[in-house]
DNA sequence: AGCCAGGCAAGTG
DNA sequence: CACTTGCATGGC
């Protein structure tokens, strides 16, 4: 077992564990008490969550990390050297101060980031991202992360750590194995179709989903739709939170709701004009990040 | 009991 | 294109 902190006051602005991990935004994290936002609110606490990294992220074994927030330092334990990959997971190198100077000053965008100073994006891995928001459609945050959990119970590998055992999310390969009615085990309901064809489509070579990184994001998003199950909204998602694409506004029935009342004018009807357009006021190359502090304040409002 | 949840695919006009 | 409909499941 490896151990290490991460003193916050080495990194960009501020950083809130709790608000980054149970926004919603990933359903990859668990909290180690079985605890989420919907319990306990922001509790200021000092629980440990853990994520369980694919194979397929450093190349050998499935990894499990473990980390909690103190006053000044984020301390991890874990199956391997963790700092490299949590500065990554977290986006640990973001700006933060200077992402919420340069957003432009709207109410509802600054209440949201008072009340949830620190928050992050996250930048999961992608195959797992991928699939958990094809789960996400017309589904509450909590089934999504439990039907995560299934997948990963059920078709994962496992990993040994502190006396327990963990599974991680399948790779893709080991996913494709799962049949549609497996899915459907799985609480996946009519998603498990489009995730069976996704994992098929990914583990037989024609496409994989991190070909999109080298891509403008237009492109990277077309590339996102090629897969069953990925429309404008799981595209934009993925592009978001695990390929680092900042400028990435998905428009979800929060957000929709959200321009309706505060930025009308921006409503032009379709996904695409109205994500233009929502962009720009959100401050283009980091609207993303305007998006995701918005959606988690309404969601918990 | 009925409604709804971070939508999407497939089918029309 | 823009618009409609069906779709599994579980919690409230």
């Amino acid at each position: 077992m490896r151990t290490g902190e991460i003193l916050l006051e080495e990194i960009p602005g501020p950083f809130d564990l709790q608000s980054t991990v149970e926004s919603g935004q990933t359903y990859l994290w668990r909290r180690e008490d079985g605890m989420m936002f919907e319990d306990s609110e922001l509790y200021g606490g000092d629980a440990w969550y853990y994520t369980v990294l694919p194979a397929s992220y450093t190349g050998e074994d499935a990894e499990v990390i473990k980390v909690r927030q103190l006053d000044e330092v984020l301390e991890w334990r874990s199956t391997f050297d963790a700092d490299n990959a949590l500065r990554e997971l977290l986006r640990l190198e973001d700006d933060l101060e200077r992402i919420e100077r340069e957003l432009p000053g709207h109410d509802v965008v600054e209440q949201a980031f008072d009340r949830f100073r620190g928050m992050r994006l996250v930048k999961d891995p992608v195959f797992p991202c991928l699939i958990s928001f094809i789960c996400s459609a017309q589904m509450r945050v909590e089934r999504i992360q439990k039907m995560q959990e299934e997948i990963a119970e059920s078709f994962g590998s496992s990993a040994e750590f502190d006396g327990e055992t963990y599974y991680s999310f399948p790779d893709p390969l080991e996913l494709s194995e799962a049949s549609e009615d497996d899915l459907r085990d799985c609480g996946l309901g009519y998603r498990a179709p489009y995730v069976e064809s996704t994992a098929k489509k990914i583990a037989s070579g024609d496409h994989h989903p991190l070909d999109a990184s080298s891509l403008d994001y237009k492109e990277a998003r077309d590339h996102m739709k090629q897969f069953t199950g990925v429309g404008d909204k799981v595209a934009d998602c993925v592009l978001l939170f695990s390929l680092g694409f900042l400028e990435a506004v998905p428009l979800d029935t929060w957000i929709r709701t959200s321009i309706e009342e505060h930025f009308p004018e921006c409503d032009a009807g379709s996904y695409e004009k109205t994500s233009e357009l929502i962009r720009q006021e959100l401050g283009g190359d980091l609207a993303g990040y305007a998006q995701t502090y918005v959606f988690l304040h309404l969601r918990t409002s």
